[in-house]
DNA sequence: TACAACATACCGACTGGTTGGTATGTTGTA
DNA sequence: TACAACATACCAACCAGTCGGTATGTTGTA
């Protein structure tokens, strides 16, 4: 029954296959409209290898939400710009990070847990649980460096690291709406631009400035 | 075959509670995960009337994206807050009537249009097109208001009107994915929090302060 | 080390229910 | 009587999930 959540981490690759399966078709036509079939030929396995590895269409779902948790931890764990001292070039950095990441196809930037949560929250509380636990855990990191920077520079009252954190996540989710309307990244540049002024004008130009 | 997208208007009243169906349901569930019968159910209306007035089930998804925008439009032309004579009054007015409205369940004050867009722009066109119609719409109207702003109290260089109407409706959208994950409203009054926060300071205290 | 007992990973034909869509009525009304 | 607005009955395709089976480890023990 709980063969999906926990990660055996040193199974056949099947299981992997599938889960890099669901990320890249689910962000292209969503969760509903992808079949079990079509996921298994994605990953060229058979019907079979999918009911051993996950226990229903579901559970595949919510493990991808894991499953994207992790690689995109890794991702944003690892970048260059989490070198930078200065708490407020750390989320600079970050946005700047998000900007040069948004680039090809929308599907290949946009962002499995939004799209799951936002198509699946009302008939799945799994993969709502597991989706909105990527995006809630990402604010918390950048919170971090938030939280650093308002004891460094100061904030209006209210404004708090996660406050802002949540912020950036939901400027983001919408600019990948519209960048899914408008066909291209256009859109998440021009979010993040205004993002970006907004943090600027809150610290009052603090942070060194360099990139 | 385009019995859908040209609004009839005094037919029989079955085309329209198929739309209010569709707008209720697909806002809970997504509408892959969504079939005609469940449509059909809703409404108190049968198959046979479902395909009377729309071609596919597509088409139902596309002209209810038509809907939406009817009626989000009327809903938001004749709020009370365009009655301020300075236009940032107006836009303020506007992220207020915007909290105002989400309250009680998620699915009530959730957008129709982003959900839609954000599941189907990969796998229909027609529903892609009519809803980032809704939102791109929309964001004109606000940016009609963030222009005059902008000529009265300036802003800086590369903020137009119409960039800060789709930032707004990105804002928006991504809270409401939020709210989507939490389960109730409160990160769409904190985002627009952040956003009343960064207009006010762009256009530097402007506007008569009163609500 | 040898072998039985068991576990894991995977295969693919099959099933029963559901799906979007169709074909053919019926009914109200202009 | 003509036509729009529905209703009823039905269908083929597709769907998630099942099941009997195989091949390849792993482990306990004598």
């Amino acid at each position: 029954m709980e063969t999906s959540r926990t990660l055996p981490k040193k199974s056949g690759d099947a299981r992997t296959k599938l889960l890099d399966a669901a990320i890249e078709i689910v962000r292209e036509q969503g969760f509903s409209a992808t079949s079990v079939d079509q996921l298994c030929q994605k990953a060229g396995v058979t019907k079979g290898a999918f009911f051993h590895h996950f226990a229903s269409k579901e559970a595949l779902g919510a493990a991808a939400a894991d499953y994207w948790t992790e690689m995109s931890s890794n991702l944003f764990m690892e970048a260059d710009y989490n070198r930078h001292d200065d708490p407020l070039d750390r989320y600079l950095g970050y946005l700047d990070f998000r900007e040069e990441i948004a680039t090809g196809e929308v599907a290949e930037f946009t962002c499995y847990a939004g799209t799951s949560l936002q198509e699946c929250y009302g008939s799945s509380d799994a993969i709502r649980d597991a989706a909105y636990q990527s995006i809630a855990g990402h604010s918390a990191r950048l919170a971090d460096d938030l939280d650093q920077a308002i004891a460094e520079y100061g904030a209006p009252d209210g404004v708090t690291g996660l406050s802002l954190g949540l912020y950036t996540q939901a400027v983001l989710q919408g600019a990948f709406i519209l960048a899914k309307g408008q066909g291209d990244a256009a859109p998440v540049h021009d979010a993040i631009a205004h993002l970006r002024r907004y943090i600027l004008m809150l610290f009052g130009q603090g942070g060194s400035g360099e990139i």
